[in-house]
DNA sequence: GTTAGCACTCTCGCGCACTGAGTGCCAAAC
DNA sequence: GTTTGGCACTCAGTGCGCGAGAGTGCTAAC
């Protein structure tokens, strides 16, 4: 959080008229358009005089010597720290969001894709959704399964309904009356462990057993680290396309700027993640500070399973973005998401 | 396959030129481009006449009075049908296209991923793989795993290495031993079964056995029945950014088309795959026909796998493509998939 | 049948003037 | 001292005319 400088009252409700009006027209605004707009008891001159401050303090710019003024990246951050308010979301609102979530899913990743679908479609922009990370994710069955005759398929089933699986060829056959004896010992040890502590839980258990459990933990660990870690949870991108409708990216350099970030999902996840350090609910990201994210803004917020952090959703579009609006939508539907996987994992 | 006009020899070599011509540069190209960048034995006037003709058979059009000329759909259809030369591909390439697909990934889902991936990155289009549809799928094993005291999660393996998993609330408790049972049961009578039959393979079984083989069928029907039905494989499309280089898509309204076009995935799967009812190898298919698929191209080929057509590839773009040099590509591509996932399943 | 020549057409880029929105500043009013 | 009206100024956007360039169609000659 940076240092912003001190505003007068009139000053502060100038900058949030400009802001809230070219949050919505996506055009320079003037002193003109923000008395009418705005039923200011003042006069545009007045107004002008403002706003004129407003640019020396690197809040507003204009685009040309003479047309509106804009709000400067500064600018958009003193309005998200200091003037914003959180917009309440309507009955109806809430009603629609509940209602797209509520079809029937039994994995988190679908639910996950129906979230971010949902916030393409309410924003117009690009729904972002984390999948909840190994960390989050505690195995509720580990099993291995014969597949042919030297190679085996390994599945982890986890509390969010999902299954990831690896194949093993192994290196010395194994009888079937071994493999019960593995898939015994494994769910009696690893049940409720987190997905990416597998294989070092049967490490501990190692160093304590002899003989024949010590044979038996050695097999699971031979499998148990092919399972390829994934410490950061998968990236779902949805309604890319609603983009293209915004203004800002009718330039085609920006669009292909926003389109080349959407497909470099690390650097884009690692984005969304760092949202979530802040701590708090919902974060706000502008493109200042990050490089990549150049023009752009991102609202997130984290979503949480069991009270635990699992993962983050948000939304992805340019800079000018309804971020009153935004932000609530985007913290009641991580709210939501949240309750519906605590209870499928439950 | 529509009927053509007949051409002369001289009427095709030009038409050559012009397809050639533009399918490089993406501008009209005019009698004298033709003349000279193909080493012509002609003034340019007569290729003049020429072209004249070729336009009022409707092959050729002007965008204006007096500026080159553009293949039209028809010239282009005439082009694939009649003209085109599916190009060698160099040892070089075969490289590239080898070392793309070499990494080590032990499910078809993966693969064809990176099959994807590699189509958009030499063809700088939209690269399009449909992954093995359940009937082209057989089971490896399926498995009911106890995750609650009265849930289940099924999991079924197939010979892509891929794992299908649904959640099962049972409505009676199941014990271990009848779970074990049921197990046996159904790997027993299932193993090698196609993926969309399993349920149907179980309800022939009901019709001949009785009371205890009868009673597990009943319960592992209950279950499979929970299998979600995807007679379809899923679509992945890759590097659609790609398409935003493309000069066509420099207009917004077209670039949105597309965009449009590739969200929405039930319609281009279905485009996909209707390119492979056609028979033979690689297909290639232009807007006239598909309604959706205005001044688009597409080359699709099937990719096979222990013989049998287990999905398709492509490249999705406008519809000035490099046909000769991309069919070979897809269908290059689509053989050594073909290959890795052969190897893959046995 | 082919070619050279020529008039014609149309796009594209440029400079120009004009308009309108909006500003900055100053002097008068409150 | 703050606010306001007035006025000159700036600049993007638009419409127009003009010339250059590319390419054509047509005709007459080979």
């Amino acid at each position: 959080m940076q240092k912003h400088p001190e505003l007068t009252d009139r000053e502060r409700e100038i900058l949030h008229a400009v802001v809230n009006s070219y949050i919505i027209s996506a055009e320079a605004v003037g002193s003109r358009t923000v008395v009418k707009r705005f039923g200011m008891e003042l006069s545009p001159a007045t107004v002008r005089n403002v706003m004129a401050d407003l640019e020396e303090m690197g809040l507003l710019e204009q685009l040309h010597t003479s047309s509106g003024r804009v709000p400067t990246g500064a600018g958009y951050q003193y309005y998200i720290d200091h003037l914003m308010r959180v917009q309440e979301l309507t009955l109806r609102e809430r009603r629609r969001i509940e209602e797209e979530l509520s079809e029937r899913l039994d994995d988190a990743d679908g639910v996950l894709r129906r979230a971010s679908h949902l916030l393409a479609l309410v924003s117009h922009h690009a729904g972002l959704a984390e999948t909840p990370a190994d960390t989050a994710a505690v195995a509720m069955r580990v099993d291995l399964v014969r597949v042919g005759p030297a190679k085996l398929a390994m599945l982890v089933v986890d509390n969010f309904g999902r299954v990831r699986s690896v194949m093993a060829q192994v290196a010395s056959p194994m009888g079937d009356a071994e493999l019960e004896q593995l898939n015994r010992f494994m769910n009696e040890h690893l049940h409720g462990a987190p997905v990416d502590q597998l294989s070092v839980r049967v490490e501990e258990r190692l160093r304590l057993y002899l003989d024949e459990q010590r044979r038996l933990a050695q097999r699971a660990l031979e499998v148990l680290e092919l399972l390829p870690r994934r410490p950061q949870g998968m990236l779902i991108v949805e309604g890319t396309s609603q983009l293209l409708e915004q203004p800002e990216f009718q330039d085609m350099r920006q669009a292909r700027d926003v389109f080349n970030l959407l497909e470099e999902r690390e650097e884009l996840l690692g984005l969304l993640r760092s949202a979530s350090d802040e701590g708090g609910r919902s974060a706000v990201f502008l493109g200042g500070g990050a490089r990549k994210l150049e023009g752009l803004g991102l609202v997130a917020a984290p979503y949480e399973v069991d009270g635990r952090k699992a993962g983050m959703i948000g939304v992805l579009g340019p800079r000018r973005m309804h971020y009153s609006k935004l932000t609530a939508v985007v913290e009641y539907t991580a709210g939501l998401v949240g309750r519906i996987l605590t209870r499928l994992s439950g």
